[in-house]
DNA sequence: TCATTAAATTGTT
DNA sequence: AACAATTTAATGA
């Protein structure tokens, strides 16, 4: 997946607009290149987008009440977020960084407002967006506070392999333990040791830049 | 196709 | 944070 248009070919929601619906979508969306390290959308500012990542790999970093970075959430290829702020009409409440150059849509607000009247299976998207992002979140908030760094990690990675917020991830997740670490709030050497521990569990195997998930409900469920 | 080199990633201290 | 070992990617014969 490398371009936009590649992208909305791909989508679910994108496959049953008319074609000068299509043709709209793709020519109002922005699309640029994000250097590794760099902003995607600021915490604070007004949405004005709804933000896909066409090509590569971000983080929404969820800052609690007090200002505490607590938890984290990867977006890869195919992923889009930001839907509730667009609809809430509120500022930003995340940070999002890319951990690695990656290529991002921003498609405007107006055109999501209109995607949502003229389409149906558009706003089925949506909700169903909606809807799995909560359970995420519900998950992060049982799984963060209580457990250590090993837990973290897993849950991380098995939140990355939801088929619905990260329609294009593969059983082999090309990320190094540089950005995975980025990733779970760690440094890389404990980021190191705690895929060296879901491995001998038989969770995952380590390959040479990235990792392979061999049991994800055993990710899931992983305490430690 | 193979060998050499550079760059990136990993494991360890 | 720094180091050495390993893997991949790139280059050229």
């Amino acid at each position: 997946m490398t371009t936009f248009a590649a992208m909305l070919r791909a989508a679910p929601w994108a496959a049953t607009l008319a074609p000068g619906d299509l043709a709209r979508v793709e020519s109002e969306t922005l699309v640029r290149t994000c250097a590794s390290g760099t902003l995607v959308c600021r915490r604070g500012e007004t949405v004005e987008a709804w933000i896909g990542v066409v090509d590569g790999l971000v983080k929404m970093t969820n800052v609690s009440a007090d200002g505490k970075p607590t938890s984290f959430v990867g977006v890869s290829s195919g992923g889009w977020f930001g839907e509730g702020s667009v609809l809430k009409d509120e500022p930003r409440r995340y940070d999002i960084v890319a951990l690695r150059e990656s290529v991002i849509a921003y498609l405007p607000k107006a055109t999501f407002l209109w995607l949502l009247d003229i389409s149906m299976p558009f706003n089925r998207f949506i909700i169903t967006q909606l809807n799995e992002r909560l359970g995420q979140f519900i998950g992060m908030v049982e799984h963060d506070r209580l457990l250590g760094p090993e837990a973290r990690l897993a849950h991380c990675l098995a939140a990355m392999f939801n088929p619905v917020l990260n329609p294009g991830v593969q059983p082999s997740l090309p990320i190094s333990q540089e950005e995975f670490a980025q990733l779970a709030g760690l440094s890389r050497q404990r980021a190191n040791q705690a895929l060296q521990r879901l491995e001998q569990a038989g969770l995952v195997r380590i390959d040479y830049g990235g990792v392979t998930v061999r049991d994800l409900a055993g990710l899931r469920q992983f305490q430690g």
